[in-house]
RNA sequence: GGGGAGGUGGCCGAGCGGUUAAUGGCAGCAGACUGUAAAUCUGCCGGUCUUGCACCUACGGAGGUUCGAACCCUCCCCUCCCCA
């Protein structure tokens, strides 16, 4: 009974989504060996420590580690708490507040809540880099600094750019790379897995573990995900994410807004469907709807659980397709009061839209009304200044928007 | 150490003594069209209310000059560039 499948089915699977990878030659010898001696392939995948809400973009990784877990490798989650004292310094080139250790905790266990969707936390090794940078002495430091030269560092596009813009670079900006290769040395990875832009990063951890006598790491490098925008890369900043922990229906509605060109490209790096399948809604053999409507179920099922996607399904084609009302509404309970704590006879519409938060400001919800964009009890709403009286009411605000209000008065 | 540039609304970026809540772009929101897609078109886009060309808040911070300052002066904070 092998413990491994053949090569070239690993292969396949894992280059599968894959920008690139260096080289395939190398993975496919390193396969060949963890065959031979009944070894499973140390893949190391690091993280930063900042930003324990992960969105679908992260998990374009978490996918690939969940591969080559599957194919019985063994998959170390790096945490780089030390690393995020710096800041990588890749696009933005703010330093970061360094983080306290309670903090570190917290968001790896909020991580770790995350991935196990993914991932099968009990066959995944997790790391802090603390771990052995923190006991590294200044000589230590200075050592490392010392495998590398600047104009290696500068090789890097992002230094080069900012080198030849005038624009600065700060020198502890150099040892970002340094210490996130020196991890690959610590733990001696036969393969590290990171998006496109840390093609450099991951190329000094190989001439590191050169350097200290290790045989290079293979790299595998997923492509980044763009948001629901598809122009940037999602990002919680941008506001164009898909959080994983968002509700089942938001997950389904929020794929559902993104255009059909991102919907391929989710396809091809978030879905388990097979290459046959997304061939075919390449060529527009299924309704680019349907197909959508396909993939936003898998999503949501995969973050909720069987079941949760055909239920955000239902739910949206009531409310979108057939034109219903929601099956769950939130509530909000308003209390009708005049400056004086007086309870009022009556509020302006644009009023209680605030109160009940779907409206930044009085203003936004005149605004609302205005622009027609205001239903009450399913009558649209075209005068700004309308009042109520206190009373159970239907709001929708937008398209999607709903609410309950219910009357608070003493 | 010396010299210079600059900090404006979520972002970019005009304005450089008085109709400036501040041109424009991006993002965002609403409407139309749809498949809650894209593209397109239209409108909105600091807050409050007694809806007035009203009041409050706002152009890094604190003062000052002025009838009046984002715009002028002083001090402070911050960022960047050049020379050494």
């Amino acid at each position: 009974m092998k413990k491994f499948k053949d090569i070239d089915l690993q292969l396949e699977i894992i280059l599968r989504g894959a920008a690139e990878a260096i080289s395939s030659e190398e993975l496919k010898n390193k396969l060949r060996r963890s065959i031979a001696e009944n070894k499973p392939l140390r893949v190391k995948a690091g993280f930063d420590p900042t930003a324990p809400d992960l969105h679908i973009g992260h998990t374009v990784l978490l996918q690939k580690m969940k591969q080559f877990q599957e194919l019985g490798h063994q998959v170390i989650f790096l945490v780089g708490d030390f690393t995020g004292m710096i800041g990588d310094p890749t696009g933005k080139m703010q330093t970061r507040p360094p983080l306290t250790p309670e903090q570190v905790q917290a968001n790896a266990r909020t991580y770790m809540e995350q991935v196990s969707k993914i991932l099968d936390i009990s066959k995944t090794i997790v790391e802090f880099n603390s771990r052995w940078m923190s006991r590294m002495s200044s000589s230590d430091i200075i050592q490392l600094a010392g495998k590398y030269t600047v104009a290696r560092m500068l090789e890097r596009d992002d230094f080069q750019k900012r080198f030849r813009e005038q624009r600065p670079i700060s020198v502890h900006e150099f040892l970002y790379p340094l210490i996130q290769g020196y991890d690959s040395v610590a733990l001696s990875a036969d393969v590290e897995l990171g998006g496109t832009d840390q093609k450099f990063n991951l190329l000094v951890g190989r001439e590191l573990q050169k350097e200290y006598g290790q045989e290079p790491q293979a790299l595998v490098m997923m492509p980044l995900l763009e948001g629901t925008d598809g122009v940037n890369k999602m990002s919680k900043s941008l506001n164009n994410y898909i959080g994983i922990t968002e509700e089942p229906g938001e997950i389904f509605g929020k794929v559902m807004s993104i255009s059909d060109g991102m919907m391929v490209r989710y396809y091809e790096l978030l879905s388990d469907a097979t290459s046959d399948e997304i061939r075919k809604i390449k060529t527009n053999q299924v309704h680019p709807m349907e197909a959508k409507k396909a993939l936003a179920e898998e999503l949501a099922d995969r973050f909720h659980g069987k079941g949760a996607g055909k239920k955000a399904r239902e739910e949206f084609e009531r409310q979108f397709s057939k034109g219903e009302i929601p099956e769950e509404i939130p509530e909000v309970t308003v209390g009708w009061e005049s400056e004086a704590g007086q309870a009022a006879a009556s509020m302006p519409l644009a009023k209680v839209m605030h109160l009940s938060g779907v409206a930044a400001s009085v203003g936004e919800g005149k605004r609302l009304i205005k622009q027609g964009g205001v239903e009450l009890d399913g009558v649209r709403q075209s005068d700004p200044e309308v009042r109520v009286g206190p009373g159970n009411y239907l709001l929708k605000v937008g398209k999607r928007r709903y609410v309950k209000v219910r009357p608070n008065q003493k």
